[in-house]
RNA sequence: GGGCGCUUAGCUCAGUUGGGAGAGCAUCUGCCUUACAAGCAGGGGGUCACAGGUUCGAGCCCUGUAGUGCCCACCA
């Protein structure tokens, strides 16, 4: 083996075998329960960011794990058109150009949007395959295939015929700069400093006024009423009435609606139906006029009268000007409030008048928040399903149309003749009357597609064989902040067309932040790009740097302090096992039966192991399980195990050779399988270096050993106690290792004799002894050595007056207070009768144990500090 | 305004049925000991935000307070 892993050369050979191999395609066995995972397809607007390797990484521990307990399993990767994104930045390059989207048409606009989807849909699943990801390639998907593209027909005319569809005038959140509807979800509210602006529309036939107060001025030319609280004895008079509106120079009704809060601002509210959605409400209630005064661009249309053709900014200035010239302001107040923007593009978006297409929401998210309180579908971590209820539970009508071109067009036809409207998951082009038909100009919303991906991916609706086996799929797994976009959607999806559940369990993770916890974004310039970091340190690095001390739905934070940490370890596996590789001659063989007690202490361990992984896999606990694993290798096997076994490598003449080589070969195999899921490249490359039984680490399963040699654990422990003692003193008194000493050891318990005999090989080794003196009689003890107390055991170091007196009486009353202290603990216990008769009878028995034990080491230390007074 | 997190060693964070506080990094001391200096051995460092409560026993459960972050709603 070389000295090094060389991952960027061994990762990329590595995963072109397994692919070749078709170790990712799952078997279908019918006999047995898949494990199905469905990828979040990743946007194809660019390139993949840490949040997809971390998102990914998961996803490939748990598919990995499942693979290696036998189950068979699915991973569908893919990806998302997202429309708006992409459609975005389509429009952006083509700018660059010098060209618009109109410039070109539809048709030629979607050509250069599938180049784009071609170009980055292909460096996304490239990148995929860098970070390890064993999904199974036959089966990748895009929302816009045509499978996934039929599904989404099906579906509209499905909720269409049902009439859960419907089209109508409504307001809906507009983005001035994208020029499309965009949903509820997709509009992202920041705080804004800004003014209330209070004006005087006075009363029609009287010297009377009211004032209103609001924070849209440019918006007045289009209001249609004003509105008070038919409660508020201030205005009641004027109910009915009309006032005039300046600018527009015309009279509008006042109108009472509960709406207007009493207390806030005047208690009169300008009423402007086509600029605002309470607005648009009470207009409805009241039947007034609907005004829209911009055009598309939120620039001023004719409408706006002498403003037309302004910016809605330049507007609002103007419109302030000329109220405050013409004496109508009274004043303007500074006021934080809440102002909407677009999610992709951060223009402010405005509350826009237009005639749209919504899906009811009511009704189809009823089964989809009971599934998830009758725990047929659980989060992990649970609390999100708080924000998963209170989202489902306020639900309003999803807005699915959008003004764009890329994505699926509406199945929406209309006839030039009869004027009918009809939706057809197939394409015609002829009406029933004889006239033409012209589909719709819209395209849905990305989440419609993105709704049905767990089963639009596996063949839905046909009836395939994938359909059948796979689905439902088994866990998703996401980022919290995508809860309400989309694992929201699947679920009432996936119940209302297929009747089950889309996955039983949904894996909420955190966000990946910058070192200093801020949020990576664009205009920080703090992102780090996963591709960089594989090549500095490897995927398994960045991998488990990553997934490495973390809990469920916790952000985490991105350093390059974790990755190296996580860069040492693999290191510190590889030359573990390239120790081990180099004993592993032709004298290997299959099984042993001349086990020592070291290696059963590390079998042991290694059962322990497996099952604490495997418990903690179950529970989704992947922080813990990769913590499990990595004190094993490192401290139990590296700094231990490897230590231990040395002298009997050494000597090739020591008839336990052959059993330590068979441990060494077994227990790093074992945690490799073990570590697999989590560090997939290095793992595979020491298991082909290592006296193996299958092709591949990818088609191994868990051992399921049974070790527990309990007597043995006690053995090795204790001698670890020794040797951590002797190593303790010698650090203390800077006696270098090269520096042999002599220890003589008495035994209280006979039978640990015979422990330390035939652990004296690395007993000798560990401790830097030259020699062990077994003692039958403590009085032969010579009164110069040290002492090291251990239960049961006692043992003398010959220091040759290293030590002076003092400082071992400092030490021995140091360690005589902890004693007491703990003894004095123990009996505090003891003597409360409270916890004698209530706590658990184990408990009770410990304590009492160690009033034996301290009392015990209480007396020998004190003797010790006698003999040395005496001295 | 409503909801949900977080507050544990200098830093980043674990701590899952309540039973004597952990890791990595950093720091200090000593080691190039024939797998590994990306390493080995040893050490220091914490009234687990604060105040109450439940309990024989609380980092963990309950109530409240403070600081901090996020989500949702929103009165013009």
């Amino acid at each position: 083996m070389e000295n090094n892993f060389n991952f960027s050369e061994k990762e990329e050979e590595i995963y072109k075998n397994w692919e070749e191999k078709g170790y990712f395609k799952a078997k279908i066995d019918k006999n047995k329960k898949p494990f199905v995972i469905s990828m979040p397809p990743p946007n194809v607007t660019a390139k993949l960011h840490i949040g997809h390797a971390l998102d990914n990484t998961i996803q490939d521990i748990f598919i990995r794990y499942h693979r290696l307990k036998g189950d068979p399993t699915l991973w569908v990767p893919g990806t998302d058109h997202a429309s708006i994104a992409t459609e975005v930045k389509v429009v952006e390059k083509l700018k660059k150009e010098g060209k618009s989207k109109h410039d070109l048409g539809r048709e030629e606009f979607l050509k250069e949007a599938w180049k784009w989807k071609e170009q980055y849909g292909g460096e996304i699943t490239h990148q995929l395959r860098k970070l390890g990801c064993s999904c199974d390639w036959e089966k990748e998907r895009f929302t816009m295939d045509e499978g996934c593209s039929k599904a989404v027909l099906e579906v509209f005319e499905k909720l269409y015929n049902e009439g859960l569809i419907y089209k109508g005038e409504r307001i809906v959140n507009w983005c001035p700069n994208c020029k499309t509807s965009i949903s509820e979800t997709e509009v992202e509210y920041n705080e804004q400093a800004s003014f209330l602006w209070y004006i005087k529309y006075p009363v029609e036939g009287s010297e009377e006024y009211v004032v209103v107060a609001t924070t849209r001025p440019e918006t007045m030319l289009g209001d249609s009423a004003v509105a008070v609280n038919p409660n508020d004895e201030r205005y009641k008079h004027l109910i009915g009435k009309r006032v005039f509106l300046p600018l527009a120079e015309k009279y509008i009704p006042v109108v009472a609606d509960h709406y207007v809060d009493m207390e806030f601002g005047t208690g009169v509210v300008k009423i402007t139906p086509a600029h605002d959605p309470n607005d648009y409400e009470v207009g409805l209630r009241h039947k007034l006029e609907v005004i829209n005064i911009m055009n598309e661009d939120a620039t001023m249309n004719e409408k706006a009268l002498k403003y037309e053709g302004l910016t809605r900014e330049k507007a609002r200035k103007q419109i302030v000007n000329d109220l405050k010239e013409q004496e109508y302001l009274i004043r303007e107040e500074p006021y934080t409030h809440n102002v909407g923007s677009c999610y992709r593009c951060h223009t402010t978006i405005e509350p826009y008048i237009s005639n749209q297409w919504f899906v009811k929401m009511k009704s189809l998210v009823k089964p989809a928040i009971e599934a998830v309180k009758n725990g047929e579908i659980k989060f992990v971590p649970k609390r999100f399903e708080k924000t998963y209820f209170n989202w489902m539970e306020n639900i309003q009508d999803w807005c699915i149309s959008r003004q764009l071109w890329w994505g699926h067009r509406i199945p929406a036809y209309y006839c030039d003749k009869c004027g009918e409207t009809i939706v057809s998951k197939t394409h015609i082009d002829k009406c029933s009357c004889g006239g033409n038909l012209t589909q719709d100009e819209d395209t849905l919303d990305t989440w419609f597609s993105s709704a049905l991906w767990p089963f639009s991916t596996l063949g839905w609706p046909e009836n395939t064989e994938d359909y059948n086996y796979f689905y439902p799929t088994s866990m998703l797994v996401t980022g919290y902040d995508i809860i309400t976009f989309w694992v929201s959607k699947m679920i009432f999806s996936g119940l209302h067309y297929t009747k089950k559940i889309p996955f039983d369990t949904v894996y909420v993770h955190g966000l990946v932040r910058d070192s200093k916890g801020r949020k990576m974004s664009k205009s920080l310039g703090n992102g780090v790009d996963p591709i960089e970091i594989i090549q500095k340190y490897g995927t398994d690095a960045l991998r488990f740097s990553l997934i490495q001390n973390i809990s469920a739905g916790n952000d985490i934070r991105y350093m390059d302090e974790k990755v190296e940490a996580a860069r040492n370890f693999a290191n510190k596996l590889w030359n573990a096992a390239r120790f081990v590789n180099m004993y592993i001659n032709d004298l290997f063989v299959e099984s042993v039966d001349n086990l020592q007690a070291e290696d059963k202490w590390i079998l042991t361990k290694l059962t322990k192991l497996e099952k604490q992984v495997k418990d903690n896999m179950e529970k989704y606990e992947i922080g813990m399980a990769i913590q499990n694993i990595y004190d094993f290798i490192w401290f139990d096997f590296c700094d231990w195990y490897i230590e231990m076994v040395k002298p009997r490598l050494y000597d090739k003449e020591v008839d336990s050779y052959i059993s330590a080589i068979w441990t060494l070969n077994h227990v790093i195999i074992s945690s490799c399988k073990l570590l697999h899921p989590f560090m997939p490249y290095i793992t595979e490359e020491i298991y082909q270096n290592l006296k193996k039984s299958k092709d591949s680490i990818m088609l191994e399963t868990f051992n399921n050993d049974k070790f527990d040699f309990e007597t043995e654990m006690k053995q090795v422990d204790l001698t670890m106690q020794a040797i951590k003692a002797i190593r303790n003193i010698r650090a203390q008194e800077n006696i270098p290792t090269s520096k042999k000493i002599t220890a003589k050891m008495y035994f209280e318990e006979e039978s640990l004799k015979n422990t330390f005999y035939t652990c004296q090989s690395y007993i000798l080794k560990l401790a830097s002894l030259e020699s062990i003196k077994y003692l039958e009689d403590k009085s032969l003890v010579n009164k110069d050595d040290l002492v090291i107390h251990l239960e049961n055991v006692s043992i003398y170091l010959d220091l040759s007056n290293a030590i002076d007196k003092e400082s071992e009486i400092a030490k021995l009353s140091k360690e005589l207070d902890t004693y007491i202290n703990e003894l004095k603990r123990a009996e505090g216990m003891l003597a409360n009768e409270k916890f004698v008769s209530k706590a658990p009878e184990k408990l009770i028995t410990a304590e009492k144990d160690k009033v034996v034990k301290y009392n015990d080491l209480i007396n020998k230390v004190k003797s010790r500090l006698l003999e040395l007074d005496n001295k």
